[in-house]
DNA sequence: CGCCAGGTTGTTG
DNA sequence: CAACAACATGGC
């Protein structure tokens, strides 16, 4: 018998604790600030690590551009050489120029007022915003109710024996979240601990074959 | 030294 | 549509 994605919540919620995420620099949720900061650690942690991206956001904050305007302004080459750390640094400082200038013409609130799936369709026009980012800064910056799915979720889920797992972005995310209450809370609590699960059970090679948290009773 | 990291894009079959 | 290369630094 497998467990059902609910219980999977509550497992990991009672095995972890609660994660209150998304991880801030100053830890003021709620701020406009704080909605442009998610969207650029989203973006600067593809592909790479958490601890990667905490050696840029300070530096990104210090030189005052953790705000639209100031990223969309200055040099691509200076912006490419301070995020360094956080490799793939031309592409990245590319993708984050772009969702600059992208938010000139669409502001976060508008994006929060209008439907989940509006906005969603916008974010995605943006190149260097794919799924995972854009359900990333939906949920975490825009308080739209999605499903996450990143590496790590569809790991957990392979391993726990659903073969949805292996399905496209949307299909998979959008199969989860049908079985889920659409709380704004409990969406980004289970992202939050599937990177915490993941992180600890699922990064290196080979993957559990039986998950050392998640069994069904 | 090799593998991995809270992916995305562009190219090719 | 699936598979693949490229992006690239830092941690272990």
């Amino acid at each position: 018998m497998v467990l059902s994605p609910s219980q999977v919540y509550h497992q990991l919620l009672e095995h972890y604790g609660p994660q209150d995420w998304w991880p801030l620099l100053h830890n003021q949720r709620g701020t406009l600030g704080a909605q442009f900061e998610i969207a650029v650690g989203a973006i600067l942690t593809q592909n790479t690590s958490w601890s990667n991206v905490l050696l840029v956001l300070p530096t990104l904050a210090e030189a005052g551009l953790l705000e639209p305007a100031a990223l969309a302004a200055v040099e691509r080459k200076t912006l490419s050489e301070l995020i360094r750390p956080a490799g793939s640094f031309n592409q990245k400082a590319r993708y984050l120029q772009n969702f600059a200038a992208f938010l000139s013409q669409h502001p976060f609130d508008d994006l929060s007022n209008q439907s989940g799936p509006s906005a969603r369709l916008k974010l995605l026009q943006v190149t260097g915003v794919g799924p995972e980012t854009a359900d990333c800064i939906l949920l975490y910056a825009l308080g739209h109710r999605v499903f996450v799915v990143d590496a790590y979720t569809r790991r957990i889920f392979f391993a726990l024996g659903y073969k949805e797992a292996t399905q496209g972005y949307t299909a998979f995310s959008n199969w989860i979240s049908a079985q889920l209450k659409p709380e704004i809370n409990l969406l980004q609590e289970f992202h939050a601990l599937m990177v915490a699960h993941g992180k600890t059970n699922y990064s290196k090679k080979p993957y559990p074959m039986l998950d050392p948290v998640l069994r069904s009773r």
